[in-house]
Order: C-alpha cells, then sequence, then structure tokens
DNA sequence: TAAATCTTGACAAATTTAGTCGGGATTATA
DNA sequence: TATAATCCCGACTAAATTTGTCAAGATTTA
C-alpha cells in the first residue's frame, strides 16, 4: 500500500485547478506550479496520467492549459490517486491470494478489507467534498461498490 | 503513508506465532522462518522492535526463542505495523498542517481524514480477530479513540 | 563445553520515488 | 508569418527507502 507525493501532488493541484476553474477556461500548469509550490516538469509528468484516465482535458498554445473533464463532484479521489500511481493494493500478490507458496497467507483478508476501508473512503470522497471539507456525497457512478458497517 | 512487507512480515510472523503458542513455550525464529518462508535476519530486525515495543518476550538459549506479551486479542495490528514502520501517516507534514508554505495544504484534512479511517480500522483489528477472521471486536484498552460513523 | 538461540550495529543490494532534461507539436496573438 | 506560451513525450538521473545480509557477541540449556 502507497501512497506518495505522487498522488498527493495530483489532488492538490486538482483542488487548485478546481478552485480557480471559473467556467470553461484553462490553468496553465505553470500557474498550478507556482501556487502550490511544486516542480512543474513533476506535474507534466503527473498530469499526462491524470488526461489519459479522462480526468482533465487540455489546450496547448497561450491560453492553453487544463481544466476538469467532469464536475469536481464527479471526481473522486480514489481515481486520481489510481490514475497517477496505478491501484493502492495493501495485499502482496495483487489480490490473487496466491501469497504464501501458491496459497493465501495468514493476512490475506486482513490487507484486502483494508484496501476496502481506504478505497471505499477515497471513491466516496469528490474533489468537491474536500473543497467543501465536508463529509462524503454518494457519488451516483460507484454506489454499488459502497460496502457499509 | 507506508504499509511495505516490513509491517506485513510482522503481522504475519504474529500470527504464526500466535497459531503455534499453546501455553507459554517460545518459539524460534528459525521455525518462523521457515514456516512462512522469511529470512530470518530479516525477522531478527523486525523483532528487535517488536520486543522493544512491548509486544513479545524474548527467551535466548536453546529452547529460547519469542512468545507473545499479552493474549492475542490485546494486541491489535495497528501496533504491530507502527512498531517496525512507525506511524502510518498520510500527510505530508507529519500532522503539523504546516505542508504548504507553513501553513494547511489543501488535501490536508483529507489526508488526515483518511489516517484516522486506516488507523481506526487497524487499531480495532486485534490478532485474535484476524486468525479468527471474523468483525473487530473492540480492544478494552482503545475504546476510548474509536471514532464511528 | 557445545550448540542453539537471541542481540546488536553496520553494511550492501535492490527497488522505488522524485524529479530533470531535451526536444517536439500545437496554437493564440501580434 | 514569427514568436512565445503552452502541452506532449520518452528517457534519463539522483535520492531515498526498502529489503535484506553479515559478523561478532551474549545467554542459556543440556
Amino acid at each position: 500500500m502507497r501512497l506518495t507525493t505522487k498522488g498527493k501532488y495530483a489532488v492538490t493541484a486538482l483542488l487548485d485547478l478546481s478552485l480557480h476553474q471559473s467556467g470553461k477556461e484553462f490553468t496553465s500548469l505553470s500557474k498550478i506550479a507556482t501556487r502550490q509550490d511544486m516542480p512543474i516538469s513533476y506535474l507534466e509528468q503527473l498530469f499526462r496520467n491524470l488526461r489519459k484516465a479522462g480526468i482533465v482535458e487540455a489546450a496547448r498554445g497561450p491560453t492553453g492549459g487544463y481544466r476538469l473533464s467532469r464536475h469536481s463532484s464527479e471526481i473522486n479521489v480514489s481515481e486520481v490517486v489510481a490514475s497517477v500511481e496505478g491501484a493502492m493494493d495493501a495485499t502482496q500478490c495483487g489480490g490473487t491470494a496466491d501469497c504464501h507458496a501458491g496459497t493465501r497467507c495468514l493476512a490475506h483478508d486482513l490487507w484486502s478489507e483494508l484496501n476496502s476501508q481506504v478505497d471505499n473512503f477515497l471513491i466516496n470522497k469528490s474533489l468537491e467534498d474536500v473543497i467543501a471539507n465536508k463529509r462524503p456525497s454518494l457519488d451516483r457512478k460507484f454506489k454499488d461498490l459502497i460496502v457499509t458497517g
């Protein structure tokens, strides 16, 4: 299980984008980099992935930059993190349960359950939620995945 | 936020210890290493920390080894992981909230809340729970820390 | 005394993360 | 059309962390 500056930069950058986006304008990476104090070349790398994941749209040339592809209430933190650093899996085996000599290790179900906890939390947390600093609102697209209790 | 093989080895090793402990005998690291297929010298390193944290007790000499200091129902996964790899903190700043030019970054509360989620889950999960593969039972010592909802 | 264990500190290899670099493609504007 | 600002891309490097190893010592049972 890993959550590094990569994923955190991505989330913070998108929050910045969301906060400064009025209408459909594009925001340049240099502005985000300056405001959030992040290396611009690193941001470029991250935004490539965010674009491929369909989270942001880009426009080139002067007045170009990036903007969110969807409303901030429709983008959840889990997909943002996953797009830049792969699924945040706590199991050793990647879920295949062959962690100990081909069979499931003693702790497999524990890490598996931890995965659910974390994913659940992050999937139900939209960028808008984070900005509003409020409790997660249900994301329609992921309703089925919610595990309660 | 990090959860590496270090913490996972520690948990698995203790589960093994717990499963093979009848009465107050000691189990040698070489047995654990063989059974769980882990490098013994690495285990030595981890058990140093587990001992310092008061989770296991050691005895030297032949018939020596390690055993749990408390009943498996009184040892939670959070402390085990923390003892070998430090607190599993997702914030960039270590909780001090000076993550962005001395003030709290846009995502600070998000990671902070994620910390609570994870910690909550792991604190309320005892080794016994994991073995029984059941829902977390309340650990008396940590009852106060539980955050519901 | 011998053998099995823990104990300790330092070291080394492998992997991952974080970030750089140089060049290219596109586009608004003058 | 020229220029400058942006995104776009692949490869590379440096730093940090993780994952161990190793050698020597201390303790204890038989």
